[in-house]
DNA sequence: GAAGATAGCTTAAACGTTTAAACAACCAAA
DNA sequence: TTTGGTTGTTTAAACGTTTAAGCTATCTTC
């Protein structure tokens, strides 16, 4: 590659001093007195020679890089990578820019992402944290570096975050499938003591109650992360290759778990709605091109990406003045919408 | 946020020079001859006072970030963001991080990216290019600066690539659509000089003239990539809504073709593959999800992402005088295999 | 025509690293 | 006892910026 050109080069070839070409470069030229034609050549020169600022020395000199980490799941998943547009776009918007990392739920994973993007002076960071990395997080609030958390919460860290109202979410979808006549509902979740997921597995089981539906065993069951293609096809032969107790529908608690448990579906024929009746979180093409359209919860990944980066950009560019203690937090739950389709029969069943 | 910990602190606090610690922390104690006890203090110290290096002051001394910027049409697109997905964790092996970027297929956008990431001093680029953007390439091409094409390429652009063979797997597509016996074959593309999509778009009829199938204006439809939704429900309408030379089966070009075009087939209740045979470029969850999953050209985003990291990494972490003059360039074509599912029926349908 | 202001520019330090070169102290060999 | 080598450490420059402070003419003003 060859050499850039600096601004000690155009300096040169113009025999003043770098600090000149800085100043008119930053457009300073009134407050640092530069001559009006002197300020022509060197923009003229700046143009000439092609320079482009080194915004590594820059950084250096101003300790910000204006530059965003992210942390997800997996920046392959349409949900994280949809987050990851809108959080781009917005970042743009305020002249930065985004590296990303997946950690695929793995604190250790998380933790040198962590390490390694503050390694690279990144000035914020957006997470969607794993299981067992509060730790990490309190580490990083008590450096009083800038996050925010989204999607995911730590009841005993007081961070900035962005989510639903998981619970609300949960709750309500199983309302509304009992209001279509189901009874025998089962919710698939993973298997993690992550309180967003815990919220959706307690608004689950709060409307069972409500509504006096029984529970047991089967009620709602659980898949790994990492296994989460066989888990689901072992829940899915237990709960469905059987006639006693057979659920009459299903909560899932992600698009993937929804689309892995939709594939066992498929292979059963089993009719939806009538026979089963699905709602899932999240969204997905799958869940449009299902035989039987899928109502979900829609988490607004549009709305998640830019409450995010708005809550780090007023951290940011606000004076230090205005941050007394700097230790306040702000926390935005989103109202998720169930968005009704044809996977939950219209009436009830047997009137 | 706090100040962080400098090696001048470690420094301070042992009451010796810069120098030694950073010759210590770089494991150069023995060509530097340091002593014993003192490398181990100043390990110690360091630990203790969790310090982290700073990559920033780092990449200015040397003059390399280990960074490489990814600039792909959207990265909330499956395609690409599980490219990106594999060049995370490619590049992560080599101590890589990666910053992303997506230019909407349009040219501005694409140079204002390449520009934001040049100055950010990124050491390569891997780069989906959109449509006019052969200028801002070949320009980094003429600066040296290192950078691979992915998915697309320019007939005209020298410079290292990793792609399909688009023109085969077009032509092969439309072969088999043939073999089962449909006759009336339409490709639905983008309307685009790329020249990949050209290699589709000539793939197809290739073949077609070769099956000696006849070819009209309807044969092969364009779609722009701004109003894909509105273009193709447009193209659906005019194709499908009509009884003479109605298309009996459909090439799509790209997996957004694919669905947008779905929608359409999905609303006219048309039985596929009795009715209509389908092949897409791409994957897509929804191909798995529609009521007869899909046959498709599968593009292995793994091999895409890998190719190019190993090409990148071959060129950036090689000594100098193994590349005699620098100008080599790779090319790496993948073959892309035709997955045979239940959208083409199985045997010609009047024998 | 002296004092002070102003315009136009330069100097120099700083940001946190790396690393070649210099230096001081010691030791061994002649 | 000089010479030369070795060991352990420091000095200082460099990477490309930014920016406060300093300097020198020239211009006002009385």
């Amino acid at each position: 590659m060859e050499k850039k050109v600096s601004i000690k080069d155009i300096a040169k070839h113009l025999g003043v001093s770098t600090a000149l070409v800085s100043y008119v470069l930053n457009n300073k030229e009134k407050q640092a007195r530069v001559g009006p034609e002197m300020a022509e050549r060197i923009r003229a020169t700046a143009k000439e020679m092609n320079y482009q600022p080194n915004l590594i020395a820059r950084s250096l000199q101003s300790g910000k890089t204006r530059t965003i980490g992210l942390i997800v799941a997996d920046i392959s998943n349409p949900f994280f990578s949809n987050i990851a547009r809108v959080i781009e776009d917005e970042a743009s918007l305020n002249n930065y820019t985004v590296i990303f990392g997946s950690s695929d739920e793995n604190a250790e994973k998380s933790a040198s992402l962590i390490n390694a993007l503050i390694k690279r002076q990144v000035d914020a960071l957006i997470i969607a944290p794993a299981e067992n990395t509060e730790e990490q997080l309190s580490l990083l609030s008590q450096r009083k570096f800038p996050y925010v958390l989204i999607d995911r919460y730590f009841n005993t860290l007081d961070a900035n975050g962005v989510r639903i109202n998981n619970f609300l979410a949960s709750y309500k979808a199983v309302k509304h499938l009992a209001k279509q006549g189901y009874t025998k509902i089962c919710m698939i979740a993973y298997q993690t003591k992550l309180p967003h997921m815990e919220d959706r597995k307690q608004g689950f089981l709060k409307a069972m109650e409500e509504l006096q539906l029984p529970l047991h065993e089967n009620s709602l069951r659980e898949s790994s992360y990492e296994a989460i293609q066989e888990d689901v096809a072992l829940i899915m032969h237990q709960l469905l290759d059987t006639k006693k107790e057979r659920p009459d529908s299903f909560l899932f608690a992600t698009n993937s778990l929804a689309i892995n448990g939709l594939k066992e579906i498929n292979k059963r024929k089993i009719v939806v709605p009538d026979e089963l009746g699905i709602i899932s979180f999240d969204e997905s093409d799958a869940f449009d091109f299902f035989y039987c359209p899928l109502t979900y919860i829609n988490q607004s990944t549009e709305r998640i990406g830019k409450e995010a980066v708005r809550i780090l950009m007023n951290q940011l560019e606000k004076k230090p003045e205005h941050s007394p203690t700097g230790l306040d937090t702000t926390q935005i739950v989103i109202d998720a919408q169930l968005v009704t389709r044809a996977s939950c029969r219209e009436k009830k069943k047997k009137e």
